[in-house]
DNA sequence: CTAAGGACCTGTCGGC
DNA sequence: TGCCGACAGGTCCTTA
């Protein structure tokens, strides 16, 4: 479910809502998610507030005073923020109740979610070897041309490569290879510095936009307000295999690379030759 | 160092 | 209708 866009959708939408709030108590009905959860978060929160709720890639931060609070999504999870009681359901693992009533839940079916406690030295060791992030300038062209030195890796891995640049998931780098007419085969070492500069374009463009739109919901996405996401209507390729290109009306095609689906059009983004 | 593949887990969908 | 395999938004970890 979470790409950046929804995890920032995600991060705008509770923020206002536990930012200064104090800490009643920490529920854990299912301690093992990617890792497990720790366990004397209770002892180290209660009492304390919320001071600021960031992202660092799909990493949402609840920073405190003792330490920070380091939440992903996974796969399939989502956090809502619940404002007045809600019965509680099968993949609901987490909560954290607030001395202002609000509830912060985080539901993950497939529990490839995490929650992790950081305190001292910060960052986290799994934030420490990040690439950038790509909606700000230490995202650019030369963020590209350095990373594909001496590598011939498919463009569509190596974008989705997080110490290259953070925050790009199988849908928006389908979209964003798209939009820059590369062909997700493409080696690295044989795409032109042009080139680069328009997919380093389409990736801020695309995640702009789908943050814009508040993500994109597919099966159940909903932001930190519970609100759904509206760029799934605006996608140009995921998920269309074999429905017509919007550029040239030609068949989409779908490969396999690294064992996930890229969709694209074999008209629009030429096949590498070699 | 790079690259490839498995692993984690549940739900859903298509085919037989 | 039921069963089985394939696949789904991520990314760490092991192996070569």
């Amino acid at each position: 479910m979470p790409e950046l866009p929804e995890v920032e959708t995600t991060r705008r939408g509770i923020a206002p809502h536990i930012e200064n709030a104090v800490v009643l108590k920490v529920i854990v009905r299912q301690p093992q998610l990617r890792w497990l959860i720790p366990p004397h978060l209770n002892q180290l929160l209660i009492g304390q507030s919320v001071l600021k709720v960031s992202r660092r890639s799909k990493y949402l931060l609840l920073k405190f005073v003792n330490g920070e609070l380091i939440i992903h999504l996974g796969m399939s999870g989502s956090l809502r923020v619940l404002l007045s009681p809600n019965p509680v359901e099968k993949h609901d693992h987490f909560d954290i109740v607030f001395a202002n009533n609000v509830t912060l839940r985080l539901t993950d079916p497939r529990r490839f979610g995490a929650v992790l406690w950081q305190e001292g030295e910060l960052p986290h060791k799994l934030l420490k070897n990040l690439g950038p992030e790509p909606l700000t300038e230490d995202f650019s062209l030369d963020t590209f041309l350095n990373g594909a030195k001496n590598r011939r890796i498919a463009v569509k891995q190596f974008i989705m490569d997080n110490k290259v640049v953070v925050g790009v998931g199988n849908i928006y780098a389908s979209e964003a290879l798209f939009a820059a007419r590369i062909h997700p085969l493409t080696p690295v070492n044989r795409i032109s510095k042009a080139k680069f500069s328009a997919l380093v374009e389409a990736i801020k463009y695309i995640l702009g936009v789908a943050i814009e739109r508040g993500g994109t919901t597919l099966k159940d996405f909903v932001g930190g307000d519970g609100k759904p996401g509206y760029f799934a209507q605006e996608l140009q390729v995921y998920g269309r295999k074999g429905q017509s290109c919007n550029a040239c009306q030609r068949e989409l095609q779908e490969i396999r690379l690294g064992q996930r689906s890229s969709v694209f059009c074999a008209n629009c983004q030429r096949a590498p030759r070699r």
